[in-house]
DNA sequence: CGTATACTCCGGGTTACTTCA
DNA sequence: CCTGAAGTAACCCGGAGTATA
């Protein structure tokens, strides 16, 4: 792992990790990142509170300096909040067709009337599908992507589930209300929405129209894969954290045990010795080579055992010129 | 200006369904 | 064919932010 740190400032970076954890070594291999910059899709749990409609307004209204926001991320990383650098698709409504739109009204009229079990869904929905089909200006009838449109879910005449949820989505109000069914999307529709979050993991409510008509989905489904893809996210990185917590606490218990051994053989060889060798002894001893006077606090037996050898003087003298290095 | 209400979005938890070994 | 595990779409609930009266 290594540490990166990213300060972008028009396109969100979310997460840099550069290279996960293979070793058991904690202490060199921790990986954290910081991203500061216009992260405005990616936030942490207590940013994410912070925002709100308004702050999605802002996003879809371009690059605007004035409201920076924070990104310190601490967790190794998630793939599936890498950043792509290849094989990207391009949506031109994710950063730049939006800035031209005004953001969606929230007011009244969109379809406050109903209040009930449902009524969130409900009421999201009529809201939805309704500033679809009165907005024909908006960015979502404006541009196309070079993605196949799905109808009944079908792909090119091949046949899925999704066929099925699909018709059933333009059935009565009465069989969606009614029946929960769920069938898969294609897999498709998973790469795009896939795609889309990998770029904003958070949609506004356009960027939720957009897909929605893009993918042949209703809005709700698209809200619902990415409420639900948020989650997967967060559990994966929750299992790589406690992973990464694992080895570090076997990394540390490891140590603890070589010192608990060392400390052991200390406390041993201390008990061995005769009680006058026990003595500590302050000598000072001169380089040869820098002629630098040390002060050393040691055994009387160490020090003279050591004191003449040729070999343990140079070690004195590289130390010397360790210290002088480290002392500059 | 402060308050109440309505509305929306989101996270967390859960359920129900599908797929696969 | 049956079954249990895993994955995931859909749902429910509560909290928080915002707009409006």
């Amino acid at each position: 792992m290594e540490l990166a740190l990213s300060l972008g400032v028009d396109t969100p970076k979310p997460i840099l990790f550069l290279e996960k954890s293979s070793s058991s070594s904690c202490s060199k291999d921790v990986g954290f990142c910081m991203d500061l910059g216009k992260c405005s899709e990616v936030l942490d749990e207590a940013g994410r509170r912070k925002r709100s409609r308004n702050h999605q307004e802002i996003i879809s209204k371009g690059s605007s300096t004035d409201h920076p926001s924070l990104q310190l991320d601490l967790l190794p990383f998630s793939p599936v909040s890498r950043n792509t650098s290849s094989s990207q698709l391009c949506f031109p409504w994710l950063s730049q067709n939006l800035a031209s739109e005004p953001g969606l009204t929230h007011g009244p009229g969109g379809g406050k009337a109903i209040l009930d079990m449902n009524r969130r869904q409900l009421v999201a929905e009529e809201a939805e599908e309704g500033a679809a089909l009165s907005s024909p200006n908006s960015e979502i009838s404006s541009f196309q992507m070079n993605f196949p449109i799905y109808r009944n879910g079908n792909l090119n005449g091949k046949r899925d589930h999704s066929e099925n949820y699909n018709s059933s989505s333009r059935a009565s109000d009465e069989e969606d209300a009614s029946a929960r069914k769920k069938l898969r999307l294609t897999k498709e529709q998973s790469a795009f929405l896939e795609e889309s979050f990998k770029e904003h993991n958070t949609l506004n409510p356009k960027q939720k129209l957009a897909l929605a008509k893009q993918l042949n989905l209703r809005p709700r489904q698209v809200e619902v894969w990415f409420q639900n893809r948020r989650a997967r996210t967060k559990l994966k990185q929750t299992e790589v954290d406690c992973e990464y917590l694992k080895k570090c606490c076997e990394t540390l218990t490891e140590e603890n045990k070589r010192m608990q051994k060392e400390l052991q053989e200390l406390r041993t060889l201390k008990s061995s010795q005769p009680f006058h060798m026990q003595l500590p002894a302050t000598t000072l001893t001169m380089c040869p080579s820098c002629e630098r006077v040390s002060t050393t606090t040691t055994s009387f037996a160490a020090t003279t055992a050591t004191a003449t050898t040729a070999s343990n003087t140079a070690a004195l003298h590289n130390n010397h010129k360790l210290i002088s290095l480290m002392t500059k």
